[in-house]
DNA sequence: TTGACACATTCCCATATAGGAATGTATTGT
DNA sequence: ACAATACATTCCTATATGGGAATGTGTCAA
């Protein structure tokens, strides 16, 4: 199997970058095409593209105005996302208290050895990634 | 140019939903890849992917157990989902309470005309999808 | 050292991109 | 009817992916 299709959830369609930034620009007010290829400069139909992925997962709106068509973000569609990462507020709170503990057992210079995490990100695990 | 990699970025990590299983799981305890794999009824080499993946974003950490490696999910990283989609949260109180003057205006039989919003889903628009 | 256990990696492949270019479609003004 | 405007769609292609199967690697026990 490959990937998810993008228009399979809201998870998916966010996952690209340009779409968030559409998202975004799109939640203050509604506005045509044209302005979302000016203010974010990105070809129009690239634009449509992708905010007929978004639609296609009601994370806009679309209405006519003659020959315009505008666009407008419909928050209510994020808050799946808000509310799943939500679940790990918690978490990264707890998280935060050990980090101050052990900032502060290391300004207090005593036994502090053990394997402990390995928090590793890109650049560790993969040296060359063209 | 292809979607981006899954490695990018959290976004596109947790676009796959088994990689948010696993994070789910993995939120509350340390676990050895041989209990996700049970728990989640996926092949071990499959899980190993998507940790590997985890991993590369900084959404999990290991630790070498003997011949286990204990993951567990590092909440920190989830973080900027959470403060990304935060920024909507306003937007849609605001629907809603639009979504509520609606109701009551319904429950009112007035002038209710006017062109509105079209919130079409995936099926509105295609019909046919392989 | 050898076997077993616990994971990680590689190979193979069908599939869905995202962007660029070109073209299609709907609406307006004259 | 026709040109212009504003978008949408299609065609093309390089690329990354997730799953299955097979194999590689590291660690422990005897």
């Amino acid at each position: 199997m490959a990937r998810a299709a993008t228009t399979s959830d809201a998870f998916n369609a966010v996952a690209e970058p340009r779409r968030r930034e559409i998202l975004n620009y799109l939640a203050l007010q509604e506005r045509p095409v044209g302005e979302i290829v000016d203010s974010l400069g990105v070809a129009q139909p690239s634009v449509s593209k992708h905010l007929r992925v978004l639609l296609e997962v009601g994370l806009v709106n679309v209405r006519r105005d003659g020959r315009r068509m505008l666009y407008r973000t419909n928050a209510e569609a994020i808050r799946p996302l808000h509310q799943w990462t939500e679940t790990f507020e918690r978490y990264w709170r707890h998280q935060l208290s050990r980090v101050k503990e052990r900032a502060e057992r290391k300004s207090n210079p005593s036994n502090d050895a053990g394997p402990g995490f390995s928090s590793r990100r890109k650049n560790d695990l993969d040296g060359n990634k063209n």
